[in-house]
DNA sequence: GACGCTAGACCGACCAGTCGGTATGCTTGA
DNA sequence: TCAAGCATACCGACTGGTCGGTCTAGCGTC
């Protein structure tokens, strides 16, 4: 818990020390190395599938490393949602808080998530998939954090319910639970070298999205 | 494989042995109970981290019987995945080869697939959560059935689009991907007891896609 | 007495996490 | 200026325990 400080020390720290290592990825701070990695084998095999050892041997490092930045695999997975979670309410809030008309808003804030999730489909998979391997304590505050961004996507909705510029007889909730279900599962199917943009689809849902709303 | 027989068999052969357990459950073959706890607990705490140990203990019975009704833990996961393609398939087909207009007939199996999916909460928790579980053969043939799936209803959408009902600038592959990601998501949020029913939820589901359909 | 079914002890593999230890470089004070 | 003292970063062997799957023996029913 307070140990992470420690590590977050090192990120610049180590930059600035004249090591000079070769690989290109091990540039990277070991903790960010570490993350990374994780990630992507979270991806592919899942978190219970997945051993520390196959992790620091990805990373370069051993076990050592891995228990001196993180508490357990379980914090480990934890990091991982606290950085996607960070960056999806910030974008959130940029566009929900912009100017223009409702429907514009929404548009845009639409577009952003699914374009957003494209760009970080391991993270995606991981969410959905191993969420429910964190130990319940980390499970309800993942969970908590989700809630307040679904909260404010939903504000978005509501609010053109109340002017009139959506159809409200659908409850605003079960619309962003509609929604969101279809961007968590872009992972099961988009594929970056696929014929299709994350551009694309983005605006494409949220056309979607924005039509099942008309009145 | 050929071994699947044997447990078929048991199903009647066992209702007519004279035994006379006592808990209500105990009445089901061993190889459904099997089934029915493996799924129940593969819902609640996913595949890897469900014991073989802990499922035969749940269906009150040892390891034994259940290597001898399955090859693998791998394949009673298999089997879960069978039963839910099996109904699901079957039931789309029934709406999509009725009579009447595209749009209705597209309105009825949507809200249909809806009511089975939390109807049967924990095979769709498992759907999504665990595929990537499977030994990469099992795992390709269950996406094969999965896609064949999505074709039937993906067919339902192009006709629409074809008849001029539905608008044409959205591939049909996409909106099907757009809805049943939402779908498959109701694990994640439905509740049984909560204020809303199946029926409910499938009927705004429904009418969010058709909406979204409109030219 | 053969066969379908089930029990449960057992095996080898593996895994998360621990711990004693080394290396590196920063800080401090004379 | 430099050396002593110390915190940070990391190593890797090891431990206690779990797991999927196997195997042999026994039970009941034709």
């Amino acid at each position: 818990m307070a140990r992470r400080a420690t590590g977050e020390h090192r990120v610049t720290g180590d930059r600035v020390n004249g090591e000079r290592p070769a690989g290109g990825s091990l540039e990277e701070p070991v903790r960010q190395r570490l993350l990374a990695e994780a990630t992507r084998l979270f991806a592919g095999r899942g978190f219970e599938s997945t051993s520390v050892q196959e992790i620091v041997a990805a990373a370069g490092v051993t076990k050592g490393a891995m228990y001196h930045y993180f508490d357990s695999k379980d914090d480990l997975l934890h990091e991982i949602y606290a950085r996607v979670l960070r960056l999806q309410m910030e974008r959130l809030n940029r566009f929900a808080d912009a100017e223009g008309p409702v429907a514009e808003r929404l548009h845009a804030a639409a577009t952003d998530v699914v374009v957003t999730t494209v760009d970080n489909l391991d993270d995606s998979k991981i969410f959905f998939r191993s969420m429910h391997q964190l130990t319940p304590e980390t499970y309800k505050s993942v969970r908590a954090e989700r809630r307040r961004y679904h909260e404010r996507f939903r504000d978005l909705v509501a609010e053109g319910q109340r002017d009139g510029v959506f159809r409200a007889d659908i409850p605003a909730e079960m619309v962003v639970d509609f929604f969101f279900g279809s961007v968590h599962h872009l992972g099961t199917w988009y594929h970056p070298d696929g014929p299709l943009t994350g551009q694309e689809v983005g605006r494409h849902f949220a056309d979607l999205l924005l039509n099942s709303l008309r009145p």
